[in-house]
DNA sequence: AACCAGGACACAA
DNA sequence: TTGTGTCATGGT
């Protein structure tokens, strides 16, 4: 029987937040497992299935068990975040002010270091929709079911290291992951051993964090800084795929060539404390430009 | 049906 | 330090 000066044990919640566009957000090629529905969205976080829907008052969360702690849910979808001041420190350039203006509500998400990490070693030279066959794949196969409301098809735990690690080489190639999976199998060896603490990445300087990421095998540059951003909350990480790194040529150095350091190093001093989150509007904005979302119509 | 994808790596020069 | 070939796989 609750209690009044208890919080009540639910199953859904809704957050009363703005400038929070769920669909850019989740489908803006920094998570991989959200699955657009009728509803809304539906998705693991943190071994819990969870169903997110868009409403006129904010975000409305379902979950399967009730509970009174919804921290892990306001921390994975970042929800003390104060977006327009991120926005504000973004440079006042006409390329910046296009591209907030193009993806209004984009977020960054603060995903489980791990997760973030195994996927984007299997996001190498891969189109999004491939990445998240292949995520989708592993989790089936490998993951442990999560407990989900009737109807909803049946969801499974990301695979944790030793889980991975178990597994042998051909097994992962067989999910159709190429020459990723000896990257993933001995990353995963290495994290599970304890070689490498992933915890610990958060609370680093981002040098010393991405260098950390980077002795890790299929991790170089890019991958470790996707993690930084996206799972670790180093907001000044700056991930240059070949989307930004096309984008950043063609808005601030017009036709003269420019080789791939040289766009690191004009990013890492231009785009201020925020960088990684103006990295990820440039991204989407391109992406939206291209018609590349999931969301759209492709029958024209 | 070629082309290319949120790259990393070994090796050459 | 910078440039090039290689690595699997499948969507568009």
């Amino acid at each position: 029987m609750s209690s009044t000066l208890t919080a009540s044990r639910d199953l859904f919640r809704t957050f009363p937040v703005r400038d929070f566009d769920l669909a850019a957000t989740l489908d803006s090629g920094q998570a991989f497992r959200w699955q657009r529905v009728s509803s809304g969205w539906q998705g693991v976080v943190q071994c819990r299935w969870v169903g997110l829907c868009q409403k006129a008052g904010g975000i409305e969360a379902s979950i399967v068990e009730p509970t009174t702690d919804w921290s892990w849910l306001e921390h994975y979808l970042q929800l003390g975040c104060r977006i327009g001041d991120v926005t504000a420190s973004f440079p006042k350039d006409e390329p910046m002010r296009r591209a907030i203006e193009a993806c209004p509500g984009l977020r960054l998400l603060r995903q489980e270091i791990w997760e973030c990490l195994a996927s984007f070693i299997l996001s190498s030279t891969k189109q999004i929709v491939q990445i998240r066959q292949i995520i989708e794949k592993l989790c089936a196969r490998i993951g442990r079911p999560v407990a989900v409301p009737t109807g909803v098809p049946p969801a499974f735990e990301f695979p944790t290291a030793a889980d991975i690690a178990n597994v042998s080489e051909v097994e992962l190639r067989a999910l159709g992951m190429g020459f990723r999976a000896p990257y993933l199998a001995a990353t995963a060896r290495l994290v599970a051993s304890g070689g490498v603490n992933l915890e610990a990445l958060p609370d680093m300087n981002l040098e010393s964090a991405r260098s950390i990421l980077m002795q890790l095998p299929g991790v170089g540059r890019k991958i470790a800084d996707c993690v930084l951003l996206f799972g670790a909350g180093h907001m000044r990480a700056f991930p240059v795929d070949v989307w930004v790194l096309r984008t950043l040529r063609e808005l601030y150095f017009g036709a003269r060539k420019r080789t791939m350091s040289e766009v690191v190093r004009f990013a890492e001093s231009y785009f201020g404390p925020n960088a990684g989150y103006a990295q990820q509007y440039l991204f989407h904005a391109a992406r939206v430009r291209a018609g590349k979302l999931a969301t759209e119509n492709h029958g024209d």
